[in-house]
DNA sequence: TGTTGTGAACGCTTTCACAGCT
DNA sequence: AGCTGTGAAAGCGTTCACAACA
């Protein structure tokens, strides 16, 4: 008992605190230098409150009738998300979303360089897309392997999906960022995140039907969803 | 009082209907007329109860006993979403993703045809992308009345996604797809969900270094999760 | 005085467990 | 006998409200 286990954020803080992390990022180019949680709270567009309680999952960084310290709070919140190295990425599936992100650089430039893209299709492998060559998916093992890879992301079809994922799992890969409309089917140690375009804009489609119905002026903003939640 | 107001379902289980939907969908295509809940759990990697809390918001339509009839559900769920009539886009701002969005023929497939694409660089106005022509920003009102535009994404930069969010609401949007990463300001009757693949990175780092730091073998997955929430 | 940090209250979501039908 | 539909309980997440403190 009383284990010195790591304090656990719960899920619903955690999918905020990248979002906050922006925020200090443009305040910090702003040369801002100190922030109230009511501030952050006005343009993360949420409750100050909650802004204070997610902060304080972090430890007790603020001060009293002052505020948190802009660097400061960006270095205790990159802390706990793991962003004071880079994570390795592989891309499976080479169609047109795969190579965009493959030579997209703006994830190299927030600390998840691209390593690795991979597919079956022996007429795409060889190619080269960005800085990087298509690899044979038999390949996987290795590059997750020799680059330390923790992080996969599935842009196949629909139908390639799950087999990607089996793939992926195999060589010991533990986090999925999933492009294709399926549900993946994995182990519970792996966590998956799903970007699915059609189920946001059906999420869309509910509400604005809702507006149309009911007589117009309804509320139902959801300024911090993200794809999933 | 009592009035006859539509059925409000929870945000929750609206987030989870298109997931179901999608799976009815690939049932139908391999010829499975009727599910239980506990079938259709398994699939979407969720709770048997809870599918059928969320199948009871849209009415009684299955039978005990029996289960639920495949297509008789997904006419049900459509309904519920809106999906009986199409939903036309328009997406401001034509960088690589924006001209993307508007090549892709998926959305179209699935009942969000993309009918606008606009942007503010005269140097981009007048080009073809897919089947339209990049029209000027200043068009933006009269395309969203004359095809009765009711969704919009924003495909800018950040600096400039802002200005775009106040310029889809000043023509009456009420439902906004962002892709930039910014927390858009806008009034509570607006709906947005953010498409932020940063984030989504950042959260999955958080879990992945959790497990490196606590012995391994842990337990987060995010089954249903989506880009936001 | 002003703002944080946090127990306590509240409300939403999930899960349980079983009555109600077929 | 089997599976749905749903009250009730349990579990989370959010918000309140205020003590603690610079």
């Amino acid at each position: 008992m009383t284990q010195l286990q790591r304090r656990r954020i719960p899920d619903a803080a955690v999918a905020r605190l990248p979002v906050y992390l922006q925020i200090l990022n443009n305040l910090a180019n702003t040369n801002v230098l100190r922030f109230s949680s009511d501030e952050l709270a006005a343009l993360a567009g949420v409750n100050a409150a909650k802004v204070r309680k997610d902060l304080s999952y972090l430890g007790s960084y603020g001060t009293r009738g002052v505020g948190y310290e802009v660097t400061y709070l960006m270095y205790q919140i990159k802390r706990e998300l793991g962003l004071m190295r880079e994570w390795n990425v592989v891309v499976v599936g080479a169609g047109n979303l795969g190579c965009a992100l493959a030579k997209f650089g703006g994830f190299a430039a927030r600390g998840f360089p691209v390593v690795g893209i991979v597919d079956i299709d022996p007429k795409k492998i060889g190619q080269i897309t960005g800085l990087l060559a298509i690899a044979d998916a038999r390949e996987l093992g290795n590059i997750v392997r020799d680059q330390k890879v923790k992080i996969g992301a599935i842009t196949t079809s629909s139908a390639g999906a799950q087999s990607a994922a089996d793939a992926l799992i195999d060589v010991g890969i533990t986090s999925i960022l999933n492009f294709a409309p399926v549900v993946l089917s994995t182990p519970s140690s792996v966590s998956v995140r799903n970007v699915d375009l059609g189920v946001e804009l059906q999420i869309l489609s509910y509400y604005e039907q809702m507006r149309a119905e009911s007589g117009d002026s309804s509320q139902n903003s959801q300024k911090l969803s993200h794809v999933n939640a």
